[in-house]
DNA sequence: AATAAAAATTAGATGAGGCTAAAATAAAAG
DNA sequence: CTTTTATTTTAGCCTCATCTAATTTTTATT
């Protein structure tokens, strides 16, 4: 059985390898909020629980028994934060805190009954995959909104790491999961994009704000939701 | 701001002088399954928070403060467990450890969203009322089923105190919360019970088991939800 | 390859929350 | 009003998860 802190530790050795970043002892514990030496004690403890490898200096690999367990705690991270948004009305910027504590929450029954009561969603909603209770999740062709060239027309289908303050811009510009637009122009001076959207409103986002937006090909006048 | 053994300890002595009985040192620690000595420190450090006063041999009190607090404590784990049995389908017997966990939960948005999500209830899966945002909480006139007398009809209104095991008991016998029959006879041998519901279908129960039943009067041919 | 810089580890401290065993204190019984 | 019993408190130890400061190890730079 996971203390709280194997846990919070465990995620966040799987959120960055997830993110492609590297997971080193000073990475987890920038990213934890603690000092180096804390990390090395806990990241010690998960590595002797069988779930990770240490390579110092070379960032720790999760074992497949780290990815299951991991797995579970994204899965309940996302399906709380699901229930927070559709069924008690939070903004999708009011969800994380409340959700880092209801992962915690120790009860498969209550995982897989929330899971069935909100339809078994496959995205949370930031548009992050929500894990199956095998810890199996559903594929997508996505790209970061920066990459996609001018005239493109894309799905808004995540909002990845996305902050508070990211997603109240977003949100006042009315972009959300599902939205469809064409990218109009980018600016040579700072890569700033402007968009259109089906509604035919203008928009502009920053290029700092739309490297947190993945996005989906959209075939011409289609909108659905992920 | 409170830790979570500290809430532990503080809803343990709420309980039992609602209960009626006297909260001393050795009732909190049996109660919480520690060490009297254990909770000499946790005591301590609620009257150092201002949450009770010590009264060593004679049981603590609460103040006010330690009665609000141990109210919205009251007030959460009682809106879960109505969530768990009323929109996740758990049985009544399920729910107690999950909620425990769930109750530890901070967020007072959360707790305002979930208590008008499930339409701002009065009273949860056992009868048991659940406080308002002001700890306010609706009074009933109720008795324990072994002062009804022969003859009467009741309405079931609460399971006080009630184990997994009586609810799984009375759940098998047809009981729950809203129940309405009559009590035929009371055998002087072992004060058991025999009982009639408004169906007709007749039913013994133990004096044990009826201690935890708490009634309210039920007009003939009535029923309704508490 | 030597040295500087960065990263990781070790050693020792702290605070929370629990334990056991012993001591102190209050209540109950004779 | 003593003595016995029950209850509470103290004292010292343990684990967990954190910290700081010092040290070691690895990587990067000259």
């Amino acid at each position: 059985m996971l203390t709280r802190s194997e846990e919070d530790h465990l995620k966040a050795v799987h959120a960055l390898l997830e993110g492609g970043a590297s997971a080193a002892n000073k990475d987890v514990a920038e990213r934890m909020g603690t000092k180096a030496s804390s990390v090395t004690m806990m990241l010690k403890k998960l590595a002797d629980k069988g779930l990770l490898k240490l390579e110092p200096y070379h960032g720790v690999k999760l074992t497949a028994k780290g990815r299951a367990e991991a797995l579970k705690l994204v899965r309940k991270h996302r399906l709380w934060e699901t229930f927070l948004v559709e069924r008690l009305g939070f903004g999708w910027d009011e969800v994380h805190e409340v959700a880092e504590q209801l992962e915690h929450v120790r009860s498969e029954k209550l995982t897989d009954h929330l899971a069935e009561y909100l339809g078994d969603p496959a995205f949370d909603p930031h548009g992050d995959p929500i894990p199956d209770r095998h810890g199996r999740i559903t594929a997508r062709n996505m790209r970061p909104l920066p990459a996609v060239g001018t005239g493109e027309r894309v799905r808004v289908a995540a909002v990845k790491d996305g902050s508070d303050a990211l997603l109240q811009l977003l949100g006042r510009k009315g972009i959300g999961i599902g939205k469809v637009f064409t990218v109009r122009d980018r600016q040579d001076f700072d890569q700033s994009l402007e968009l259109v959207a089906v509604d035919g409103i203008h928009l502009t986002l920053s290029a700092k704000a739309a490297a947190h937006l993945w996005v989906e090909p959209a075939s011409p006048r289609e909108r659905r939701a992920p």
